[in-house]
DNA sequence: ATGACGTGTTACTTACCGGTAACATACCAA
DNA sequence: TTGGTATGTTACCGGTAAGTAACACGTCAT
């Protein structure tokens, strides 16, 4: 089984201090980001990078400037990190959407278009598909903690779609959601599996496409 | 990290032979199956209930009525029996094709139609997304060797629908295309994190809209 | 009978990984 | 100063996993 070597249970090489403030890999200059902040978003980004059953704790805390119990201090368990880190995956989402309001105030059409460019611009940046969707993918444990955080996301991404294609005035906003947000995650994991040249290439033309079909004709 | 007790290093319990053919959970009664094949066939399923990371080599040649070394002779490493069970899955996709073509021969809207009918079915029973995709986005290691296999799974299948889609004298083609296999995996991707009453449920809806919209009407 | 061949069995090595214990250190507030 | 609190350090435990070695057994063709 060709596991990355990524673990093999850190030991830090060196003695020196590692810069009380090296900003762990977020960009912040000096902000002074606690030792919890790092450590999520730590492991946000090698969750994304090796899956969250191809890392391990005592990695991700290394990676962020720290140590095993320190992360233990903060969190319980690795399952609770996981928990976590799918929280503030969803709170990213939360600030895109806020984002979008004030952008487009009571323009629920300028709105749906910006959410499928800034998705679209998502999907070129980000080689990774939805964290949120891979989680689901491998944690199969069917009582896992996470699943409650991921539904919980998905409920509410799904609630707030419908509920803007529903302002645009269209007729079967749940379909019309539900066919965008199949687009979406269907673009997400082709990326994954093809690359930027797969299907997922075509994403915000079949976008628009839907978007004419449901007669929201967008700029 | 509620890993789900599977593997233990399997001890069977008994010492009774194990019925000489058991039928390795595999359909056929009396076949009298090949270690390899049943070995390939238990893998797939383990593979599809627990991840690929979720499930040892022990645990897989226990379910098969075999042992580790038996597996370890047909399959030099894990990582090559993931590698067969993907083509085993790819065939399988194959069969799929053959059928539905010699069921409409030479009527083309009418297999593209059976295609999504027989997709959306296959969402209704298999709870787990797309093996494939599945394995794409659990192997993260970029020169894992399952990634040829995926690679050109995906590039056949897309070769193949494309190549359907043009035989229904549509203009683009390609975008039909990807715009169904989008929503394809999308809609499996969906179905494992929200379950079949999420998005997933509008899939065969989606595919005739947009079908509709790009001038295929089916039946 | 005699091999060869596929298979079963046991035991082992090496390695990783989640989680804990015990102790040391730095810093901040009263 | 004192003491509490958060953090760093090292070492360890128990469990599981991939992969291998050595040997025993059965079957089938010659």
């Amino acid at each position: 089984m060709s596991i990355a070597v990524v673990n093999k249970n850190a030991k830090r090489g060196s003695t020196v201090k590692p810069e009380p403030e090296s900003a762990a890999s977020s960009g912040l200059s000096g902000a002074k980001v606690a030792p919890r902040d790092r450590i999520v978003s730590t492991a946000c980004e090698l969750f994304r990078q090796h899956g969250i059953r191809g890392i391990g704790v005592d990695a991700i805390a290394e990676a962020a400037s720290t140590n095993k119990m320190t992360l233990y201090r903060h969190f319980g368990s690795k399952d609770d990190l996981i928990c976590e880190t799918l929280r503030v995956t969803s709170e990213k989402s939360g600030a895109m959407w806020a984002d979008i309001e004030t952008r487009f105030p009571d323009d629920a059409k300028a709105q749906l278009g910006a959410w499928v460019a800034a998705l679209s611009e998502c999907l070129q940046r980000e080689p990774s598909g939805c964290d949120i969707a891979n989680a689901a993918v491998e944690l199969k444990e069917a009582d896992h903690p996470a699943h409650a955080v991921i539904e919980n996301f998905k409920i509410l991404q799904r609630g707030k779609l419908t509920d803007l294609c529903r302002r645009t005035g269209t007729e079967e906003p749940e379909t019309l959601a539900d066919t965008l947000l199949l687009l979406l995650e269907g673009a997400r994991v082709s990326r994954q599996a093809s690359g930027l040249e797969g299907p997922a290439q075509c994403f915000q033309r079949a976008c628009r496409n839907t978007l004419h079909a449901f007669g929201v004709g967008v700029r």
